[in-house]
DNA sequence: TCAATCCATCGGCAATTTCCGATGGGAATT
DNA sequence: AATTCCCATCGGAAATTGCCGATGGATTGA
């Protein structure tokens, strides 16, 4: 992930309804929600839902796929994952040292 | 961290000139760079680099300290280490198998 | 004390973001 | 074929963000 990746990942992440909306999407991974269960979680309208959800999209931080009428809507761990190794590395650039309580805690 | 202190820092992070600045002040860490530098190395205006600062300050990401007659700026590793594990803990919520490619790759 | 340096804040303008209702395309059901 | 459902996109209003020059407070050095 280079710098305009990161960029847009963290711009699409914070938004309140939009890291809700990831975070929701993350607890119900890998098999998703519909876009009508997100609108109705987040109690917006449905066109700027849409707007947020592309967003997300264009981030790379969330998959669509037609599932009959419906489109579901799944997040990508992988980006979740590069933009964490991308905040990482700079913390870590050629100072493990500063990166070593990090893995610690990360011992999940 | 709370996901409204999140949201602040991923908003601190999300613009070019801020994050350049955390990652160059990363890199000089615990050391840190004066604002007079800084505001060189974005080439914007003083005034304009002077908001940018106060947000990546009210983020927590930027700590200053007088020295003399400059602002010595640090970035605040452990606000990092907090906002990292923040997204971390999403994407390992009980899903443990999720979490391990991340741990691996940060095994830097 | 006086001038110079460093930086935060103010006022104002332009661009972007965020919100909504309305419209319309595509798919499933009748 | 007609209707219903799901969702993306358009147009526009309100709020926020980003930029700058100018001003002023705080501190150092002459």
């Amino acid at each position: 992930m280079d710098q305009e990746q990161a960029l847009t990942a963290l711009a699409a992440l914070s938004h309140p309804t939009r890291l809700d909306t990831f975070r929701m999407l993350v607890r119900h991974a890998p098999k998703g929600c519909t876009t009508g269960e997100l609108v109705e979680a987040t109690g917006l309208s449905q066109s700027t839902f849409s707007t947020h959800l592309a967003v997300l999209a264009k981030a790379g931080l969330v998959r669509s796929h037609k599932q009959g009428r419906h489109h579901l809507q799944c997040a990508d761990i992988d980006t979740l994952r590069a933009l964490i190794l991308f905040l990482a590395t700079d913390c870590c650039q050629g100072r493990a040292d500063l990166c070593e309580p990090l893995l610690a805690d990360l011992a999940c």
